[in-house]
DNA sequence: GTCTATACATAGATAGAC
DNA sequence: GTCTATCTATGTATAGAC
């Protein structure tokens, strides 16, 4: 029984929940199931009993993320309406799954290589390249609507994005007062004016 | 003898060579001294006689990337004019730096944790204070110049930059007509547009 | 400077008692 | 569902022959 509790009681989520903060902090190579079993209070071996490996607890964090992540680009997309709109809500949906996925977010920015020449996470890298066309279509189409600059490749600006906006999870510490939707519209602003056209920049002089 | 030749032609060299791509794509924790050995053509007892561990190789690899920093922000510094030309400056140094070290710039950034962690590479962490000071102080004298904008947390523009621009070599791949220092250059346009403050971007748009 | 051989520790994973 | 016990593989590191 339990099998239907809430997310988050049943014993396998207690091990994914501990196994997510270790793997974050010292990578899958360096991360023992022995370890896991000490944050969750049982020996190694009962680990077994829920998992039939390390990587399988590997899979189930991952793939809760990356559908979160999924979801939160859907819902912004499903109610799109200018360029500029749908921008600042990409920023503001990482920023999210940031905040409900921190270690994840990081065991994914830091173990890419690893997913990348494993068999087995390949729907990983699948999910990675379906976030780099979402984004790549959001650009491109704010570069062709003038909206953004085309002096710089298109490709640049996505990933000088990705790369700040996702590594936000290893320095950003959220407080009262300043939390992830404020670092969000910070971010959306600042690079908002990083890839506005001259045309953009001018409007937004014109009436801040 | 042997032992006053030219850099990287050394037995020694050649495995901290050979380390410094496996440590790079797999991790530390992910990396055996066996697979060094295997990459140098040696067996891994062999390496024993050239380094003391395993972090003994990465003692080697990282004090010679952080030392090429520092000299070449070093040199920025001593020839620093006005500050948008330092930002310009520690821009192309920094991707200069990645440039001739791309294996030790990967390793500095996944394993910042690892090594923040770890007593032995205490000075790792120092040389990061270091860059982070030499960033802050040109940023902040920008912001206080009214250059750079003063709207948002000063040190979120340093942090968002630094991710930004190194974990560019998890990316970039140079070609003919379009390597490091376009790159540079690049980066440096668009990091200057998103930190312009609203004077600055009224004087770009003037003389573009 | 490298190899052979090996000590020793720790890793992932399994089997069966409770 | 967990523990005890353990297998097997692999890891770091060492000693001594060549």
């Amino acid at each position: 029984m339990n099998e239907a509790g809430p997310a988050g009681s049943g014993r396998r989520e207690v091990i994914v929940a501990r196994a997510a903060e270790l793997l974050a902090r010292k990578g899958i190579a360096g991360t023992t199931v022995r370890e896991i079993g000490e944050a969750v209070g049982i020996l190694s071996g009962s680990i077994y009993h829920h998992f039939e490996s390390k990587d399988a607890i590997v899979d189930v964090l991952m793939s809760a993320y990356l559908q979160e992540l999924q979801a939160q680009y859907r819902a912004v997309l499903d109610e799109a309406t200018d360029v500029s709109a749908t921008f600042e809500g990409l920023v503001h949906a990482s920023l999210r799954t940031i905040e409900l996925h921190p270690h994840a977010t990081l065991i994914y920015q830091h173990e890419a290589q690893y997913f990348r020449e494993t068999p087995r996470y390949r729907y990983v890298r699948v999910a990675g390249e379906r976030v780099r066309e979402t984004w790549m279509g959001v650009l491109e189409t704010a570069v062709a609507d003038g909206v953004f600059r085309a002096d710089l490749p298109t490709r640049h600006l996505y990933l000088l994005l990705r790369d700040g906006l996702w590594l936000s999870v290893r320095w950003f510490r959220p407080t009262a007062g300043y939390g992830y939707p404020q670092l969000a519209t910070d971010c959306a602003r600042l690079y908002h004016q990083a890839f506005a056209s001259q045309s953009t920049l001018r409007r937004m002089l014109a009436r801040p």
